[in-house]
DNA sequence: TTCGTCATGTAAGAAGTTACATGATTTC
DNA sequence: GAAATCATGTAACTTCTTACATGACGAA
């Protein structure tokens, strides 16, 4: 159908090629940046993203610790010892270096890569082998996770409208996204049904 | 903001677990279906994927050559040498047991996990550390993405068109999920920017 | 005292990518 | 005769994941 999906958008190499972002790589981008909105350790970081990002970034702990460590020896966070009790632990602050290397990177031309990996819709695209039955049971399955979605982020907006109010207003934007990103897929579900 | 978003979406060993999707893998099934859809080689399949899940689902030829052979050992797939000149080439077809596997994997219930990786959308959920104005470029710049994406998508339209009118549906339901999806992120972005 | 959460890692491995190699055939 | 496309791979490498290990603190 189209060679033209992908025009002009090379897959960058791997996820996050340090040379297509600036020597660091995204995932280090993320964590330089949950740190500069607050984060203070590893676990606050993984945290932050879990709670904020989840919806199209994703990032584990064994990424995130190296991560933090190169970010120090880089210069842009600075992170002392706090254990809590004899439990070690280690909090971080971004510096000015930090805060100027987050803005060159977004400041940055390159490609976008918008990539999505979706076994429901794979599955929906050979759904003509199926009878019109079982095909619309996979339909409705394909819309009621969207549906889940659109009830989880949901619950978030009271927070994303209080962060909004501090004077970052750019989290509202990427949750109105997924919600309008999910809702779109129930109503092309529920046109398609329609249509039948 | 939202431990919410994952709710009971554990995400699936690497993205297509053998265990996780009957024992071939997601691109095992993804190649035996367009084998099934009529590709007949594996250059073939690596052209269909291009021109119609390329949107929600990519695989690059060294997925697809031993694909290939591990569905023709388990019977899913008959192949035989059909050279053109002197240039080697494998012509496949599906076999019955073949198109049942792919009908049992087709209804298999487990989790269908919807990954997301938006280096764009990451931008923009930090984009307040930019001033206002780098801010709205960066917006502008996902948008325009998704613009793209929307007028490479309508130049398909025409051929799942005719392929619907053949008897599979389906494709043209994920080409207008494509189009929603993308059509609500510019939307979203729309709406964003007058609010500011 | 037991469970949930905070907190930081190591080890092993799956999956998928780019880059490269090769060469024939068709099209301009 | 040159360029684009057809066609099938190998090799090396990132990236990211799961599974596991460890242990302290706070609350019930």
């Amino acid at each position: 159908m189209a060679a033209a999906i992908g025009a002009g958008s090379r897959p960058v190499a791997g996820h996050s090629d340090a040379a297509a972002t600036g020597g660091l790589g995204a995932p280090g981008y993320v964590v330089l940046g949950m740190v500069g909105l607050g984060a203070r350790s590893g676990y606050e970081v993984k945290q932050m993203v879990g709670q904020s990002i989840r919806f199209f970034w994703t990032i584990s702990p064994v990424q995130i610790y190296p991560s933090l460590q190169r970010l120090e020896r880089a210069g842009y966070i600075t992170g002392r010892a706090e254990p809590r009790g004899r439990r070690p632990r280690r909090v971080y602050e971004i510096t000015g270096a930090g805060r100027e290397a987050l803005r060159d990177w977004l400041r940055e031309a390159g490609p976008m890569p918008w990539e999505l990996r979706d076994i429901g819709l794979v599955k929906l695209f050979f759904a003509d082998t199926l009878g019109p039955g079982e095909a619309a049971g996979l339909l409705e399955a394909v819309r009621r996770r969207s549906e889940e979605r659109v009830a989880a982020l949901r619950e978030v907006e009271p927070v994303a409208e209080a962060v909004s109010e501090q004077g970052d207003v750019y989290p509202m934007l990427t949750l109105r996204m997924g919600l309008a990103v999910h809702q779109a897929m129930i109503d092309a579900c529920d046109e398609f049904a329609r249509t039948l």
